[in-house]
RNA sequence: GCGCCCGUAGCUCAGUUGGAUAGAGCAACGGCCUUCUAAGCCGUGGGUCAGGGGUUCGAAUCCCUUCGGGCGCGCCA
């Protein structure tokens, strides 16, 4: 018997009549924010008017209507009924269920929808840097959490491989270029060369007009232009996938803007037949006044193709390929008003998907407080960040933990862990000012407190196996003090975190969690002994422990953090 | 000028599908390791939820408005 069903027999006992039906009922129920005010609490305001009482005096009535084996007690306070569940009862069935589910907070409503994710989409010949990282690791988290439901992902890097610069770059190399060279320094003498084009245009323009013939050449295929991108290509994929590694990440797709190269004419003669291309200044848009938005910019006065195009036709080869149910696109803020522009004119088009489509868009990253500026040298290269951020961890485990095996190992985790969560630990719509400091704190509400957490419950257990202790029936009445209850309630809440996070796209919803829920063991591991004496009360809280590392590694595991067992 | 977003403790932020006394971390100060990992735990101080008005039994949360900040607004992506 529910909470929900009790209080509407308990409506209809008091009150004679279906005040509230059971849907409103089940809906109005919600957990106290105190866990002093009970375990549910129905508010009784909302009933005031069609029973012409005070809400207090309803709540009383109710209270008195009502009683059931697993409820302790009933309390009406200030208009709300307080309900308080028999805590050894309420701690049993939360573990049972935690610990039964081959994945407690998973499920598979997903099954058999595919889901894509457009995230990270790096541009060739230039570094990765902290700026890439909030779109990697919030597509990423993304991605695990709807697999973590069934769906199918499908992870595409959408590669910034075309425009006039890559002809530049081709021109420059074969100016000054040297093979050798560039397979040494990989993106770093890419840039080089681009910016000694760059610099030497300024005093001839006919430089600028070899390096557009050079991106012609590309763009027609020619053998010897298309063999020095490709590897220019190859060369940028190759520097980006370490990083790609040392995170965990991975893509299904990595068919980028030059993928989409002979795909736009469908796009431009679909919006022809529908009648919704116009012509303005020489340049073909597609009108949007009517929606409160300027123009989408579809030809160019020379008739070449524009951002929107491409990403049009890339919606539609993504619908055709792999008929998502939902497609998002992780990007910052700044292009809010090209998404809007984008779902709006699939929409007009006669797309129903269209409202299947969402911008995930996330904020800015400075640097001690200015613009991040690559060419001014203003810029944190992630690569160095997370060496760093491993350099410090291993320096944190000589000094404190000289015996641990692995201690590569555990550092790379660590350190890795703590650039990651920095990133995913806030709303992604705030922007983020890096400052070196902040994101290799160690301690408080980071990745490495949270880490450290599961390696406690880790270890706990370890002892626990170590010791021969003869199996026992956990008593779960010693599961009844506040510490454990706070744990037991934030692992009951874990399966609505986990769709929330996907219902509002924000992994950060899942870092909280993590955040929350170690918070509460670590407080219940100071102030209870888990192996204690009474051996029902130590398989009480060694179950509760066992849950907690569980879920502890799940959290960590759906944004993309690892959990080393020692540390 | 127009549009979108943001404004909560000294700092960084939770809480924003209306609900009980607005919470963490950092920084500061003071405690706790002969028992399960001190990357930990406990305590102290710290608030005009930017200002004003409105809706509501009830507003940090919804609406209007002012101020402050960010981003965007036709041939870049």
């Amino acid at each position: 018997m529910s909470i929900a069903s009790l209080v509407e027999s308990g409506l209809e006992t008091a009150f004679g009549s279906a005040a509230m039906d059971a849907a409103g009922v089940a809906a109005a129920l919600e957990v106290p924010p105190d866990a002093a005010l009970g375990d549910y609490a129905f508010p009784c305001f909302k009933l005031a008017k069609s029973l012409r009482k005070a809400p207090p005096m309803i709540a009383d009535q109710l209270a008195g209507a009502m009683a059931a084996p697993f409820l302790d007690r009933v309390e009406s306070v200030k208009g709300y009924l307080n309900f308080y569940i028999d805590r050894a009862v309420y701690a049993r069935e939360v573990l049972a269920r935690a610990a039964a589910e081959p994945a407690y907070g998973g499920g598979a409503e997903g099954a058999g929808k595919t889901v894509c994710i457009d995230y990270s989409s790096i541009n060739i010949a230039k570094r990765f840097h902290i700026g890439h990282l909030s779109t990697t690791m919030i597509g990423n988290s993304l991605a695990r959490l709807y697999r973590f439901r069934g769906y199918t992902v499908v992870g595409i890097n959408h590669l910034g491989d075309w425009g006039t610069q890559f002809g530049k770059m081709v021109c420059a190399y074969k100016k000054w270029g040297d093979r050798a060279a560039v397979e040494a320094g990989g993106v770093d003498e890419m840039v080089k060369l681009y910016v000694r084009f760059d610099r030497e245009s300024e005093n001839d323009p006919a430089l600028q007009d070899e390096g557009r013939a050079w991106f012609k050449k590309i763009e027609d295929g020619d053998p010897e232009a298309l063999s020095v991108f490709n590897w220019f290509k190859d060369v940028t994929l190759k520097d980006a996938k370490k990083v790609y590694d040392l995170l965990g990440v991975r893509f299904d797709s990595y068919a980028g803007e030059s993928f989409y190269n002979d795909k736009m004419d469908r796009v431009i003669r679909e919006l022809r037949e529908k009648n919704l291309l116009t012509e303005s200044d020489g340049a073909w848009i597609v009108n949007l006044e009517a929606y409160g938005m300027p123009p989408c910019l579809i030809l160019k006065k020379d008739g070449a193709t524009l951002y929107a195009t491409r990403d049009l036709a890339a919606a539609l080869y993504r619908k055709d390929t792999y008929d998502f149910d939902r497609c998002l696109y992780v990007v910052a803020y700044q292009q809010d008003l090209h998404f809007r522009q984008l779902f709006k004119v699939l929409e007009l088009m006669g797309y129903d998907w269209a409202e299947k489509m969402e911008h995930v868009s996330f904020g800015m990253v400075s640097y001690e407080g200015q613009t991040l500026s690559t060419r001014k040298g203003h810029v944190v290269y992630l690569e160095d960040l997370l060496q760093n951020a491993i350099r410090k961890a291993r320096a944190i485990i000589d000094e404190k933990s000289p015996n641990l095996p692995d201690k590569d190992e555990v550092a790379r985790q660590v350190g890795v862990g703590a650039v990651v969560f920095f990133d995913l630990y806030n709303n992604r719509i705030k922007d983020i000012d890096f400052w070196w400091d902040r994101a290799l704190n160690f301690e408080g509400e980071t990745g490495p407190y949270v880490q450290y957490t599961h390696a406690r419950c880790c270890s706990v257990l370890r002892k626990a196996a170590e010791a021969g202790l003869a199996p026992a029936e956990p008593d779960y009445s010693a599961l009844a003090d506040p510490e454990a209850q706070a744990v037991v309630r934030l692992i009951e809440q874990f399966p609505s975190v986990v769709t929330g996070a996907i219902d509002r796209s924000e992994p950060s919803q899942v870092t909280r969690f993590a955040v929350d829920l170690a918070q509460a063991y670590n407080k219940f591991y100071f102030e209870r002994r888990i192996l204690d004496d009474d051996p029902g009360a130590r398989a009480a809280r060694l179950a509760l422990t066992g849950v907690t590392r569980d879920l502890i590694k799940t959290a960590l595991y759906l944004i993309g953090i690892e959990s080393p067992a020692r540390m």
